[in-house]
RNA sequence: GCCGCUGUGGCGGAAUUGGCAGACGCACUUGACUCAAAAUCAAGCGGGUAACACCGUGCCGGUUCGAGUCCGGCCAGCGGCACCA
């Protein structure tokens, strides 16, 4: 047979689609298998090769796991509320709607082409207002359990994108969208309190099969940190300063104290400071500074000191000085700490310059130099005098202080509450209602979807302001509770919002009385298996993870935690090995691939192309090395022979059916691939193969080149889909070849080869050895002092 | 600075977890077919040698009959976090 991909692609996708061969059962006998990729936002640009990869892996799983007999849910949809779409809606004049349903309709069809065996009957769409209803719905249950609340704070602002952002949506200081410098600005905005489920975020990682590296990075960014709060007396004012410290073991060494220039302490008791207008000048420049300088003077430190106030060491009574210095951040801990310049060297270096007492109280390092933070035996320290261990010291102090009203115990997170407003059009309205009367009113659940209204103006407005706010007729509503006028809310939901739930509709997409109805949730939940990129780590993962537990502590969701296994997938690099970009031109259209060398070809590349984890740029000619494999495949048919001889492939065949079969389940899929081409390359050589063994063959390729593989199985004589057929068993006893070669070693160096029938016994063994010339040569005139015979793995003999 | 990952031919990458390093694919060389080219088929392909020897998994040392794999110490690259108290 010719490989014929322009004819035989679009035939057997036709085929799938109008048999419904791919939709999943609810409720089936069969064991249920939920394998779930992250779908796509359909930008305009249509699909890059880097989809291509990510949902090759869950779908050569999924077409696996249905010829393995699984029920399988395998669905498809898109995140499309989101800025690309309102800023191309904006350059346009086109309604976001329309742009989004066109770019939807193109993925679809570019996914079709591809030949992925999604079912296509639980599509969603998170802009289509029967699925915004839902995540509208999810909030107002969140804001029902005290989860939303409104707080005016420094806030990460893009002044580009004239937007509020989260702390996860403004990594390392910028932008996720446009990539321009985040500013701090003080601002009212609406937060989840995700922070409430720090712990049980944190604590879910034990119960799920994350890759090590997915776990780390989602306990570094949730930051656990144990420690103990500690209140300082600020003198003459009645006044307590909290701290919060890691190592309230130093206490004695404390020699002043730091707020951060934005804490409450300074408005508070301004008229008893002495130096307020230095303290202002302050201020004003910290303001100033960007995240790009504040990062950049870390040796630099600057300050000032506050006259007028002193606080006092709760446990010796000393009278220490309290300065504002920018170091100190009133994002985390209590935005004030207590200064032990021995042994903290950010504290050293402010000691220095501003000419402050250093106190050791941890022997082992020389403070004339740096601070010391390692262990040590204590001094200088009263009670905790001797003691040699931190973890001693720290346990000791803390009951001390606790006997004493002075503090407590505590811990901190590095991860903040996440800022949920953004003032924008294309996105979830968020559904409240504020009342001059009655403060802040949900909207009530049967009012919901909270439709987003038609506006001319997509534009946010000069101060950042929504463009629905606007719109009169939306923003004026009556008040649920009272009845009378009263304002909506006019931001919108963040990107994030409705991909944080969407695994959960895939499973009862057009229910209208419920997320999902609970017997279905509960037959298909968790998610078995959900690739990804390692980008969503720390955003989405984390996002979901957090709504899924919060539905699952209301009852609405039968397991705490989504998706029990995660695989992460490397980069697809340009032909040059940089990451692929249009002001490059080293991007690769995966369209332009299906349209020269068939969909088949492009799956099974980029599945071969290397370690499934790992970056690896794209190589036309390696590519066409798979089309060459897959030519010689349907080259198999015209081999096909009843000729006994082909019994003489059963063990290759056997050893391939079970490297195949495992090496799909560790995303191996590279050497899956390399063990069908070795096999290919023996049919060869063999020249014939029965019918029953071509048919193994193509069952095992079958999920990485699905339509060739049915045109074979079709001409075989069969009427069923091979996509359904039983995946192939081996026998583990026939996996073994009655002869094996194994090495010869003398004095650890390989001097020859030996065949031995496998299993075979050491006398056996060490004599055909010796009785091999070149050993012989290499033993002559020496002693043996050791032989070393690992059955089928190795001869070593040892010579003097 | 802290945490994590990775270093193997000309290239992408294998190696049953301590047992013949370089599977599979690409590139390349030679041959067959062809007027010729492409495609295809056959053979070769870490360095080195006429052939052996010998040298080879980032570097230095160690354990072992035997190390890409284990241990100790470095070096380089990538990713994440970062004045986190």
């Amino acid at each position: 047979m010719k490989h014929n991909f322009k004819l035989i692609e679009p035939k057997w996708q036709k085929r799938w689609q109008e048999s419904k061969v791919f939709e999943a059962a609810d409720f089936d006998e069969r064991p249920k298998f939920y394998g779930l990729v992250e779908f796509p936002y359909p930008s305009g640009a249509g699909m890059h090769v880097g989809h291509i990869k990510a949902y090759s892996s869950i779908e050569v799983v999924a077409r696996k796991r249905r010829m393995q007999g699984y029920n399988v849910l395998f669905p498809i949809g898109f995140d499309a509320f989101g800025l690309p779409t309102e800023n191309y809606a904006i350059k346009t004049s086109t309604h976001p709607r329309i742009i989004t349903d066109q770019n939807i309709e193109k993925f679809s069809n570019q996914l079709k082409k591809v030949g992925f065996s999604f079912d296509w009957s639980r599509v969603i769409d998170t802009t289509d207002e029967n699925y915004y209803k839902w995540t509208q719905y999810i909030f107002l249950k969140m804001f029902e359990h005290g989860l939303v609340f409104r707080d005016t704070a420094l806030v990460n602002y893009c002044p580009s994108c004239k937007v509020v952002l989260s702390n996860e949506d403004s990594q390392g200081g910028k932008c996720d969208i446009c990539h321009s410098d985040v500013v701090q600005k003080s601002k009212t905005v609406w937060y989840l309190k995700i922070t409430e489920y720090a712990d049980k975020l944190l604590e879910g990682l034990a119960d799920v099969d994350y890759p090590k590296n997915v776990k780390q990075q989602q306990e570094n960014w949730i930051g656990k940190s144990t420690g103990a709060f500690v209140w300082f007396d600020v003198k003459g004012t009645g006044e307590k300063l909290e701290i919060y410290t890691t190592r309230p073991d130093t206490l004695f060494g404390v020699t002043f104290m730091v707020i951060a220039p934005e804490h409450p302490l300074i408005d508070k008791y301004a008229d008893q400071i002495g130096n307020m207008d230095a303290i202002e000048a302050y201020r004003t420049e910290c303001t100033k500074k960007t995240e790009f300088e504040r990062t950049q003077l870390v040796k630099d430190k600057t300050g000032v000191r506050i006259d007028g106030l002193t606080a006092i060491n709760p446990l010796n009574g000393k009278e220490i000085p309290i300065f504002i210095a920018d170091y100190v951040m009133m994002g985390y801990g209590t935005g004030a700490i207590m200064a032990v310049p021995a042994h903290d060297q950010r504290d050293y270096d402010f000691a220095k310059k501003f000419g402050i007492d250093i106190i050791e109280v941890i022997r082992g390092g020389d403070i004339a130099k740096e601070a010391y933070t390692g262990d040590g035996e204590m001094v200088n320290s009263e009670f905790l005098n001797g003691y040699t261990n931190k973890k001693d010291s720290i346990a000791r102090v803390i009951e001390e202080i606790k006997k004493m009203g002075i503090g407590e115990a505590g811990v901190q997170f590095k991860m903040k509450d996440w800022a949920f407003n953004r003032q924008r059009y294309w996105g979830e309205p968020i559904p409240l209602i504020h009342c001059p009367n009655c403060g802040v009113v949900p909207v009530p659940y049967e009012e919901l979807p909270l439709r987003l209204p038609d506006v001319e103006n997509f534009e946010p407005g000069e101060d950042g302001e929504s463009p629905l706010a606007k719109i009169d007729s939306y923003v004026n509503c009556k008040c649920p509770k009272c009845g009378r006028d009263a304002k909506r809310e006019t931001d919108t939901m963040p990107q994030w919002a409705g991909s944080s739930w969407y695994f959960l509709r895939y499973i009862d997409p057009h229910n209208d009385q419920a997320i999902a109805d609970r017997k279905k949730l509960e037959y298909w939940m968790p998610v078995d298996w959900y690739n990804g990129g390692m980008e969503h780590v720390t955003r989405h993962m984390i996002y979901s993870r957090f709504w899924h537990h919060f539905l699952y502590d209301i009852g609405e969701v039968n397991t705490p935690e989504p998706y029990a296994k995660r695989s992460i997938q490397g980069l697809i690099l340009g032909p040059d090995g940089d990451k692929m970009s249009k002001s490059k031109g080293n991007v690769i259209d995966p369209l332009d691939i299906v349209e020269d060398y068939g969909a088949d070809t492009l799956r099974t590349y980029v599945l071969f192309m290397g370690d499934y984890g790992a970056a690896a740029p794209w190589n036309d000619n390696s590519m066409r090395g798979c089309k060459r494999f897959l030519e010689r495949v349907a080259g198999m048919t015209d081999l096909v022979s009843d000729d006994p001889s082909t019994q003489k492939l059963e063990t290759s065949f056997h050893k391939t059916i079970k490297k195949v079969s495992s090496d799909i389940e560790e995303v191996k899929f590279n050497t899956a691939i390399a063990a069908l081409m070795t096999l290919t390359n023996t049919i060869y050589s063999a020249g014939a193969l029965s019918k029953e063994q071509l048919e193994i063959f193509i069952k095992l390729l079958s999920p990485f080149a699905p339509h060739l593989t049915e045109e074979i199985w079709e001409s075989l004589g069969h009427t069923d889909f091979l996509s359904v057929s039983a995946w192939p068993e081996y026998d583990e006893s026939k996996t073994v070849d009655e002869t094996i070669e194994i090495g010869v070693q003398i004095n650890g160096k390989v001097r020859g080869t030996v065949v031995l029938p496998t299993d075979c016994g050491k006398d056996e063994a060490l004599a055909a050895a010796k009785a091999d010339e070149k050993i012989a040569s290499y033993m002559e005139g020496k002693t043996v002092v050791k032989e070393i015979y690992v059955p089928n793995k190795i001869i070593n003999i040892v010579v003097k």
